[in-house]
DNA sequence: CAAATTATGTGAATAATATCACATAACTAG
DNA sequence: CTAGTTATGTGATATTATTCACATAATTTG
């Protein structure tokens, strides 16, 4: 596929949009207006039906869309028809917790390959069956296992070091969850998640307003 | 404090900014331009300035910040300077592994209640003391123990109706870890901290990158 | 089958955000 | 104490993103 220069904002508002038309086909709604969608997902309804132009046109004028037809195309802009083989790399609480996390498998994605430094830990399988390897094993396991994305989930200071080994091993995408900002090549998209960041936002908005 | 109005993109890099000028001054460092700060986090160096600059002038022209000084501006402006409150609610496993996360406690945050609706986890005691009260005991909690934000780790179904009772006991910030937009009034500030999102926006950069 | 209704798709207008580029101020050295 | 150097602070500019407003197309009703 090749798309228009989309905006950043415009694909992370699909992931939202996707999530509502999953909870609306549970409860068999089959047609939905951009309006009603917009006030789910806490949009302007103009933002979603302009979202969409960016890949064509997926509503019925005078009805709405078509909750399961605009899901699935959803998903296929997403790139989310197809499975993505997942590493996790650091097994401390969060890693261990977003490992058991079901909300990943939900959405088409699989923990194929996990890894720690801690030698107590190596060898140890885990709830949903993977065996944990040692951090230095990621160049080859990856690479064995096909994994695509790889999860940081380690102390703030190993997160680069661990980011370099991914991106040796040919992996293109990273999800950090260590609060450092981490440098790689240009062909790997890293994604961040920072809940410091967001509670730093909390706490100034609750500063100036009182 | 009374501030002219500033884009939230600067608060999030004002919370970036704090955490790299930590690490310098563990490291010694103590005085830096802006455009070795933006290096290490990864924006333009005249984006620090202008950040800085809806609060006053922190730098010393033709040399740059004091680290520390400036760390201690950047604590003042996002309300830092002072202990937050926190409460979990819901302890599954992501919610414990955040309660265990230490890097909270770093930055004059402090949890001092826990909520479950689980009988089996409700009178249990969690490694840092706490112990876990039941959902229906939030408002009583949040007022006597002076909560002031609430960190959302319940499954999505439960999310909006615990963001209530949050509400209803007098708590002005919210940070949702459940994959769901919930609605609150205005007087509330709610975060969100959402990985699929960001998962789903690795997978759309591999998808058109291959 | 025409008129009324509804909700999409989109150009134009607006708003928000980021970057450039340079005048300004501090420091250093001769 | 003057000239040179450096890096801030900021108005002007460019870029990006959001919202408005309406023409357009599908559907329904009389």
């Amino acid at each position: 596929m090749k798309f228009a220069k989309i905006p950043m904002a415009t694909i992370t508002r699909l992931s939202v949009y996707m999530r509502t038309l999953q909870d609306l086909l549970e409860d068999d709604v089959d047609v939905i207006s951009s309006e009603r969608l917009a006030r789910l997902c806490g949009v302007n309804p103009a933002q979603i039906r302009k979202d969409l132009a960016y890949f064509g046109e997926f509503g019925v004028r005078g009805v709405g869309y078509r909750v399961g037809d605009l899901l699935g195309q959803i998903k296929e802009i997403l790139g989310l028809t197809r499975r993505w083989n997942l590493a996790m790399v650091g097994l401390g609480n969060l890693g261990s917790a977003l490992i058991r996390h079901a909300n990943f498998l939900k959405h088409g994605y699989m923990f194929t390959a996990a890894f720690d430094v801690d030698p107590q830990k190596v060898g140890k399988r885990l709830p949903n069956g993977l065996v944990i390897n040692h951090v230095n094993e990621i160049e080859e396991v990856v690479k064995e296992r096909e994994v695509n994305v790889g999860l940081i989930t380690t102390p703030a200071s190993a997160a680069q070091s661990v980011a370099n080994q991914l991106v040796l091993a040919g992996i293109n995408g990273i999800l950090n969850f260590a609060p450092v900002q981490i440098q790689v090549p240009d062909c790997c998209h890293v994604e961040n998640v920072d809940f410091t960041i967001s509670l730093d936002t909390i706490a100034y908005h609750l500063s100036v307003s009182s």
